[in-house]
DNA sequence: GGCAGCGATGCAAATCGTTTGCATTTGGCC
DNA sequence: GGCCAAATGCAAACGATTTGCATCGCTGCC
């Protein structure tokens, strides 16, 4: 791995730490996760393989790497994948104290994602799985509007 | 079409009211859409393309008719979609009163689903709405566990 | 009741997102 | 420096869904 210097962007500057959570569940940081994760910490806005791929320095990588990655980088909690309900998987960083856990305001239009705190539902969640004997359960919870400059 | 007669189970006694409901937008109440919908009428939890397919009797028609068929049901409000997160499209009936919106509980391991009588959300939408200068804002809450079966 | 016309259907091929098999390359560790 | 599992490229496979096109069958109209 190449080694950061102090003159890359401050933005870089974290991709040691990412190494290492890579390398603590014995994988590897090679050149298209760093990459990857270098285009996923420019904006935490959730990104589906597509995005990245073009976002990524020509031809650095197939994009089944891409989706090979994002498999791992989900699996080691690296990643959170958000289902938008357009049938395209969007990933986003994860902080390492973070459970991901988050809403989004989807523009029907123009597919502009914003991200929402509420979370309405954590004492419905027990409610439910009293009443139906479900375990372990937990919910999506997307919205969808028309934004300012679709309207 | 056929007349419906009296020796007919009860379940189907209202199938002149969805063939009145597909007429009054023009379209015709042809063999295979009166078989979809009494597959859709049998019970209510959201069916695939193809779990209805399966229940149709052997060949009755293409499954590429059942995704137009559903297409066109969805858009006349006859029926709704919903997205239960694993890549698939399920369709349950709609009473024509009824704008169809709610949400269920999904078992991750058996895909049984229930539906959920709650929904959190009225105001909220309202608040995001201010907040974010969205318009019609809507959304999408599913919730997934595991059923008492499978725990 | 019969007919024309448009909507519906069957079939096969195309699409789209995603996954996988396999041979080859490479990062990480001794 | 060298080993070996992990990672990658490439192309083919996949599953859900859509579509082009020729044919068929409801429906409204006479």
């Amino acid at each position: 791995m190449p080694a950061v210097t102090q003159s890359l962007p401050r933005r870089l500057a974290e991709m040691p730490v990412l190494a290492d959570r890579l390398r603590r569940h014995a994988r590897k940081f090679t050149g298209a996760r760093q990459a990857i994760l270098a285009v996923l910490r420019h904006d935490s806005r959730p990104m589906s393989n597509k995005e990245i791929f073009a976002r990524l320095p020509g031809g650095l990588c197939d994009l089944a790497t891409i989706y090979r990655s994002l498999h791992l980088l989900e699996e080691v909690g690296m990643v959170k994948r958000f289902d938008l309900g357009d049938g395209v998987a969007r990933f986003a960083l994860l902080r390492e104290d973070d459970d991901g856990h988050r809403h989004h305001l989807v523009c029907t239009r123009c597919a502009e994602v914003v991200e929402i705190e509420e979370c309405c539902t954590p004492e419905v969640e027990k409610r439910i799985s009293e009443r139906s004997g479900f375990k372990a359960v937990t919910h999506r919870l997307e919205f969808f509007g028309i934004c300012p400059t679709c309207q």
